[in-house]
DNA sequence: TAAAAACTGTAATGTACGTTACATTATCCT
DNA sequence: AGGATAATGTAACGTACATTACAGTTTTTA
């Protein structure tokens, strides 16, 4: 039950430690496409090679795999939002940037899948979203939230309440696009589609902050 | 496999109607719970009253039962969003009616579990998001795009793309408040903080609506 | 009220899967 | 090379649950 000592997971040999990234890796394809329950470890070792066993020895339990692949997946599938920013540009390129990352991860596949067991599971494993909201979404509002607020202080756009812009601004991103592509009631949108999504959404958000 | 015959369901007697509407009435509560998988059929007849054989009669199995329920209650919990307006009232009190319709439903304990459905096992029950947006998002959207034109062409707000920012508010709604909330990491908001949400977000779309 | 139909409770069946045990094979160290 | 250890493949165990079968009970109907 508890996954006291977790961290041991005695991978010293190298060779351990190539099974146990790859059971990772398979875990991380079943999972985001089965979740977790439908998910059956035997097909995780199909994938990945090496036994059950060693799947037990490595992990624990099926929980453990899973905690470990979402501890380790979270931060990488996230990982263009937390890319440092080039500085100096003016608001609506900033912002434009800010949101084709946004949307390059909202569109990628594995992270669609993360997205739905944090929605559909994260009540029956609160682990899920608290390392989800780490990884993703909080890094991300706060730095938006400091860029808007350090532009309102320097007088270039009227915001007031940085944090609710920031807020706001993720939320217009998952728009139907993002909600019918997520639930596989559309095909993934192509590159332009999601562009001018994009275009419309930084519009009005600079509406939003035009002074006066 | 496939639900042909599904509407015929001979609920003849009064008996058998009352039975059918208890045995949905607990399958709402599980499935909205568990979700589909975890949910068991034993639990809805444990709560329901009646028999396992009833349920096979009546629903033919545990999709047939999911869908039936779906279908019935996707309408009722959706049901404040499509209400008729109240005429002429200022654009502003108009938006906060329907922010505070649509908040009403997105903090609504039900709701939520049928949310986390709809995005967590959308995938693997295409007939779920299907009802669920032709029961929810889409009507609202549509409405709120159309008073949005409306509004634009009478000069009083600036709008040109109605269906973006319809789409954009209603993204707006669902922000960290809701996330937090539908994945377990927060307890419900109460009443007062979801009002001050409630007006921000208004407050922004308005700027949005400024003309110049 | 008695036969027919509808409904219920319980147990049986089959299956899928998490978890463990064990015998076999490959790898590492000296 | 040869013994110790690590890793694998397979199968067994226990459980949970969807689904079905059936015998008993209630309700309806004539």
């Amino acid at each position: 039950m508890t996954t006291e000592t977790d961290t041991d997971a005695a991978d010293h040999t190298p060779r351990m430690a190539a099974r146990r990234q790859a059971m990772i890796d398979a875990a991380a394809a079943i999972f985001f496409e089965h979740g977790f329950e439908r998910a059956s470890l035997s097909a995780i070792v199909r994938r990945s090679g090496g036994s059950l066993s060693t799947l037990y020895q490595l992990f624990g339990s099926k929980e453990g795999l899973f905690e470990a692949m979402i501890t380790q997946r979270c931060a990488e599938i996230m990982e263009p939002l937390t890319a440092p920013r080039p500085p100096d540009q003016c608001p609506r390129e900033t912002l434009t940037r800010i949101a084709r990352g946004l949307m390059g991860v909202l569109m990628d596949p594995e992270a669609q899948g993360l997205w739905r067991m944090v929605m559909g599971e994260g009540i029956k494993f609160p682990h899920l979203p608290e390392i989800y909201f780490r990884c993703g979404p909080d890094p991300v509002q706060a730095a938006m939230t400091r860029y808007l607020g350090d532009l309102h202080e320097r007088g270039i756009v009227r915001c007031p309440d940085s944090t609710a812009v920031a807020n706001a601004f993720c939320g217009m991103m998952q728009s139907d696009l993002f909600y019918r592509t997520v639930t596989g009631m559309r095909a993934g949108p192509d590159a332009a589609e999601v562009e001018r999504h994009i275009q419309k959404m930084v519009d009005l958000v600079m509406r939003m902050l035009a002074p006066g």
